[in-house]
DNA sequence: CGGCGGTACTTATGCGCTTCAGTGCCGTTG
DNA sequence: CAACGGCACTGAAGCGCATAAGTACCGCCG
């Protein structure tokens, strides 16, 4: 591999110090304003760039944030929620020079082993922490390891920050649109009990559905795992049910999907007998027949939102909640009034 | 953040010296069996690990490996493959504790900048590099950066090792599936027209085709950019056709979904009109009604075989062009003779 | 019994950078 | 004019580890 240049080809080239080199590049005062131009020339010249490992074994920060996705090999990868939250949070990471550090394991005990690790190795300053859960032994973790993290869908409190989306309100608003179109028995397949937002949606449920004075015989969630699997059995058994719903709301767009495949096999007309909604909007919405009525949100902007305040938290700012813009529902073909006919 | 043990800490409570300690830890000779195992334990009890960016600045090893998605950030995600290979990738990554940079960029511009970087940084040891291309810069960059690289789907030759799946074979078992179901009329919905494996499944068609008789009236490809817009804009044309091929064989699972939709909103039925083949199996090809037929790939295995061979590659190993397990065909209702009567 | 080779260590150096404690110089001030 | 403070810069130490170059000791042989 080709020798790369550092600081003290620099600074014999440019007749000064090392140090002065390290000040006029870091921009720092000590140097002249002239002195400061030329070792900036000679530095582009040659093309120089920090070496990560010294930077991080002298200034203790190693240039790099980490994200660990906890999740079953099986249920990997139909979302598409990911890449996107990825992808925005690059965007971010990227002008400041951050590396991402990415890591997929099994389960939150393979999650919380990563963290150590990247810990004890000091490979990352702080961690992007996904999927919170209502009762999460990460946040704990990480604080006493005071390893900087920022809750990607947290609740906020506690020592971290959190970013989040209003999950009540968008579960508020879904419960509306199908209410004005008359439905009244309405089911949630949900997603993983165990997860925050799974929680915070299926209370709204049930608090919307109670203001709206309908009971949990008629509005209530099941849960699933999110798989496409899931989604079709919850699907197939709320439907042979004696008085089954007349619309359903599934926590991902993939439960959406394979719910309404199921509904063709059973040839329950959509929207005419049975209305469908996606939280979370992504291709498969749009690629089923009749398109899905869908939940928007910007994931990428999500993603920027949480690097962002990630960012912030490595410089030292306090702890904060910030939310991510307000979901927006799409109507499409999939949603509409229940026929009397059925 | 708590002191994080090192050397000098193992070093005084065992009572030896610092290059005891590291001799120790390394399986490196000059150590007596006791000495090592007392220091072994101590190193245990402290919770000591290597701290990376010290290990990388003196051994020249970052004790990382790059991975960079060059992908318009609107075809980004409902794809199942990447975080299948990713999360293959890891598990062998992880064994040798390696950790995995990740970056997603717009364009192969934009990757090539990453590799510079992570070169100049010496952020990574090596890169997997996905989506060869027909015409690909990015080989000949990371040979003369010397940055060990192992092409993931590439086709061999040149300077890096490949791993690669054989398409022209796969292709061809899709095309004999269809032709002995009686189909003679057969479009290909192929993805981006650049990438190496497209051009291979392309190359491959055309000769088979040959093979049986049928010409490029009959059999024949169309390029897309392997999204669900396309795809479906696509098989659109295509069935609009005075004649239309009465199957259809989509280089990716969402387009096929996408595509068994457009047949759906046309009432076309399939399989009785329409063949439907998706390269790629995954959760998508099960939820659509009918499922559909589907090339299956053991994708994580091809993030293994993809690790194992960069490993062997920063071990010193010459480049190689090694082969993934063959891909399988899985018949599902998608396909069936077409139905005289079309 | 001197020398020799091997084992089991220690000491010292360096990786490339940051940073702190100087040093020399100049302009200012009482 | 001596004392002082600030600026522009240098020198050196140190981050945690790997490793080359010693050193001390032991057993063995001629």
């Amino acid at each position: 591999m080709a020798r790369r240049p550092t600081i003290k080809d620099i600074a014999r080239q440019a007749g000064v110090s090392q140090s002065a080199v390290s000040f006029a590049l870091n921009d720092r005062p000590g140097v002249s304003t002239d002195t400061r131009a030329r070792i900036r020339r000679v530095a582009e010249e040659l093309g120089w760039q920090p070496n990560s490992a010294a930077r991080a074994l002298s200034g203790e920060r190693s240039g790099a944030v980490g994200l660990v996705l906890a999740r079953p090999a099986h249920t990997l990868g139909v979302e598409s929620f990911f890449l996107q939250l990825v992808s925005g949070i690059q965007e971010v990471l990227a002008a400041g020079r951050i590396a991402l550090l990415f890591q997929v394991v099994e389960d939150i005990d393979a999650e919380c082993a990563v963290y150590r690790r990247w810990w004890a190795e000091r490979r990352v300053d702080g961690v992007l922490v996904v999927d919170p859960r209502t009762r999460d032994p990460r946040p704990a973790l990480l604080e006493q390891l005071a390893l900087p993290a920022v809750l990607v869908g947290g609740a906020g409190g506690g020592a971290h920050s959190s970013v989040w989306a209003d999950d009540a309100r968008a579960m508020t608003r879904i419960l509306e649109h199908l209410h004005v179109l008359g439905h009244r028995r309405i089911t949630h397949i949900a997603g993983l009990p165990g997860l925050a937002h799974t929680a915070r949606r299926m209370a709204s449920l049930r608090t919307e559905a109670a203001r709206l004075g309908l009971g949990p015989d008629r509005v209530r969630s099941v849960v699933t795992d999110y798989s496409d699997a899931e989604g079709a059995a919850a699907t197939r058994r709320v439907l042979a049910e004696p008085e089954p719903p007349t619309a359903l709301v599934y926590d991902n767009d993939v439960m959406a999907v394979a719910g309404s495949a199921v509904a063709a096999e059973l040839a329950i007309p959509v929207p005419d007998r049975l209305s469908i909604v996606a939280w979370d909007d992504s291709a498969l919405c749009r690629v089923t027949h009749p398109r899905l009525t869908a939940l928007v949100r910007d994931t990428a902007a999500f993603g920027r939102l949480a690097a962002e305040e990630l960012l912030a938290v490595l410089a030292g700012g306090p702890p904060r909640l910030r939310e991510a813009e307000r979901p927006r529902l799409e109507p499409r073909e999939s949603t509409a009034p229940p026929t009397a006919a059925y």
